[in-house]
DNA sequence: ACGAGTTATAAGGTTTGCCTTATAATAGAC
DNA sequence: GTCTATTATAAGGCAAACCTTATAACTCGT
């Protein structure tokens, strides 16, 4: 566990890495240097450094994944932020939308005896605003189920555990339409050629129906499956 | 009140400029250089830099002052500073001689909107947990009388009012003794020739007297005074 | 088996914030 | 007034993260 000098520039690319799946299988650089905003070749300049560090492991033409340390590393950093995600929601009241980018910086920032005293502050919660896993003080998390909105079908229930991956415009989007964890809702209707859902929100027959993108709902990972199963 | 993006290093030395008392007059280079543990050199670039973004004022070979933008950008890094101080003990019951470095972290990474939730939440405290004075969200601060410890009589009592400067070094050992604001305290002795003063702390006569040499007595703020002025 | 698109590498450049060494200018003590 | 310590500037360098442009190598779908 020797938390080694780590800028904030590695400390994000191996985070990105760990959102995009480098736990489990190879992740293409391209990927990586697309959702940081950088060029492949920044990405593949820093991904040979972070190699030398034995933090990620390069297969040529195929991408990368996390080592050991680099997962442990990467997990760090989301406990980190997902534990401020927490405070800066249930304390400080700010916008569950905005508490994602606001922690992304406080991350950085934030020594090992802050964290714990945090989540301990906090009384070690499992799961940040937008439903996602805090790993725990080892860099360890459970892995989840797979299913989400998109794949329900017409007439099935569920309830919303998590928004994957957390962007603020996405976030606030869905917010708008009460779209958050904890929220039970129903598919009530598909339309055809990878047509919008309409949902029923809540559980109560007046709700006002909402329509959502299929590839946003792609992105809703949904708990408790009810209704016909097809 | 334009917060124009400013980096960690920016912040940093306008803090420390304010902390040498760049708000009243010319601060040596120099003192700021060995501050930060950078080259004269260095500092003096970076003054250069701070100069043409009109953040100091360089008088040649005196020394800089800040302007108007400068002490409210310091005052308002000194403030996000002094309200994690005060999160970081009082809430997450973090070591009160450790709170200043780790707080000097976050402070960089603390959007205005965190900040004033923060505040908030903490009840908007006007001083730090070792004394020192909270900035107004506008970047103002207002003067303190100086009195110090080191010039105290012998006979006279004091409140210690606050520590200056923050440096976890000095704080850890103050703490040691006993002398943290709020405390009382009497002079029972001063040895000659700018020797060690002997102390009483606390009001019972059974406390243990704790010796402290001047140099350090002169960092020890003190708020009221009793017992003959002479 | 080939070609399109992805991925890797090479080369050269920028900015920020540091460094050292050397020299010039100045202020302040004596 | 002169000397010394401080302060300023010049010159050259370094590392971290970025960038662009160009070329080479590879994978994969058809
Ligand atoms: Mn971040
Ligand atoms: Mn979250
Ligand atoms: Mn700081
Ligand atoms: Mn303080």
């Amino acid at each position: 566990m020797i938390e080694s000098a780590s800028s904030e520039s590695v400390e994000m690319y191996l985070k990105t890495v760990a959102e995009l799946g480098g736990e489990h299988g190879p992740v293409p650089i391209g990927r990586v240097a697309e959702r940081m905003g950088v060029s492949p070749v920044s990405a593949n300049e820093m991904m040979k450094r972070l190699g030398e560090q034995r933090l990620i492991q390069h297969q040529m033409y195929k991408g990368v994944s996390l080592t050991g340390d680099g997962r442990r590393l990467a997990n760090s950093v989301i406990r980190r932020q997902r534990l401020w995600e927490c405070f800066l929601v249930d304390h400080l009241k700010l916008d569950w939308a905005r508490v994602h980018d606001l922690a992304c910086d406080l991350e950085h920032a934030t020594a090992t005896e802050v964290t714990e005293a945090l989540a301990q502050y906090l009384g070690n919660p499992s799961r940040c605003p937008h439903g996602n896993p805090i790993p725990d003080r080892d860099g360890e998390v459970g892995q989840e189920n797979d299913l989400t909105l998109s794949r329900l079908k017409v007439g099935q229930s569920g309830r919303i555990r998590a928004i994957v991956p957390e962007s603020s415009d996405l976030l606030a989007y869905l917010a708008e339409r009460g779209l958050i964890p904890g929220q039970s809702l129903t598919v009530l209707e598909a339309a055809p050629l990878k047509g919008p859902l309409t949902l029923r929100v809540g559980d109560s027959q007046e709700e006002p129906q909402v329509a959502l993108g299929l590839a946003l709902a792609e992105l809703v990972q949904i708990d408790r499956v009810e209704g016909k199963s097809d």
